[in-house]
DNA sequence: TTTATTCCGTAACTATGGGTACGGTACGTG
DNA sequence: CACGTACCGTACCCATAGTTACGGAATAAA
């Protein structure tokens, strides 16, 4: 229904092993020290390829971190549009956080938090991107905190945005935490202690 | 007492400038954006002439550091330090941490952040001054949290060491705040919120 | 089989940045 | 005034990384 046998020289280049294979360097290294050369040796790509496929740099880092807000923003998400308690969606938030990365085979810390980190280091696309990732963190704690008072789950004494901000950068020290290789059961006691304050 | 006449031409490198502008161009663009090139243009020295004064680049951003401990976070050490009430002391750390920083004429955020969130990229003369000026924060936080216990002004449910890197990670998420534009009003809130939970 | 088409990848180009070789210069001393 | 000393800075080296020019190869259509 797609591949009708096209004219000219078939492609060979694996966009999702290239993409795939992106990513997982930006989030396991940095998003600012794995060269195209590198991605070229650990894919078998050409650079001329990947440039075709992407564009530029700047495209390459948009396209992985597009990648990113599907395999661990999602999920997110997904945590706090749930239907449930204030509680169990916090203490779903630290189980989430916290979980083996080994075992379902992510990297440590975050891809976003690392971006927001090297801000100006990026290029436009790549920068905006962020920025529009951080707006769609930030109002999914929104929309969610503002459920729960509703639900008079949560005091109505704090703003709902120093509310946000205060949930975004607990995730963010957790993930920072995690990278530098704090154990998981300190960080679960320590976010479990910072979420305690909002309720 | 030690200008001694001496012989030889004399030294034009003015290393104080030389560092300051170093540390203030770390500190308000980013560590591994600022290129010896750089620093020679703003303060008018020749690169061998930085060469010769600090070894290489990691010594001068080490260099750089040390002035930054002094300079930013000896004066968190005193706070933590003061013999006051904890309630006065979480109080004095907002403030601090959300005092105007153009008014001090001093750049947003804090550069021990940046540099452990680039750890990785740092030469290892800075890269381990970094986990030295780490660890000496968090026993400062815990210095001063066994003192706030010992008066009963804080509970001793919460694991001392998970306290400080509670403490440390709300001071992080605040110095990215204000490098990512929060105002602070909303920050000096969101710590506010934070400090309360420990008591 | 020829042609148009589409993608391939080697081998460059260019800019940046850490680092230094080396001839020169400004002093005190004899 | 010549000599030793200590520092100066131009001009270069070299590695890395983003990017592309270009000749070639593989396919469908004519």
């Amino acid at each position: 229904m797609e591949k009708a046998e096209k004219r000219g020289r078939p492609k060979t280049l694996d966009r999702e092993r290239v993409l795939k294979t992106a990513l997982m360097q930006y989030w396991d290294v940095s998003p600012t020290d794995v060269s195209i050369g590198e991605i070229c040796k650990l894919t078998g790509a050409s650079k001329p390829g990947i440039y075709r496929e992407f564009g530029s740099d700047d495209g390459l880092k948009r396209a992985a971190l597009e990648s990113y807000r599907s395999l661990a923003l999602l999920p997110l998400f997904d945590i706090l549009k749930r239907d449930q308690s204030f509680a169990a969606a916090k203490a779903a938030l630290v189980s989430f956080t916290t979980q083996d990365r080994e075992v379902i085979g992510l990297p440590l810390g975050c891809l976003l938090v690392a971006m927001r980190a090297q801000r100006d280091s990026l290029g436009s696309a790549t920068g905006e991107h962020v920025d529009e990732l951080r707006q769609e963190v930030l109002h999914a704690y929104m929309a969610w905190i503002e459920t729960a008072k509703s639900k008079g789950e949560c005091s109505s004494q704090i703003p709902t945005d120093a509310a946000a901000l205060y949930f975004d950068a607990q995730n963010g020290g957790a993930m920072r935490m995690q990278k530098e290789g704090v154990d998981s059961a300190t960080i679960a006691t320590v976010l479990r202690y910072a979420f305690k304050i909002i309720e």
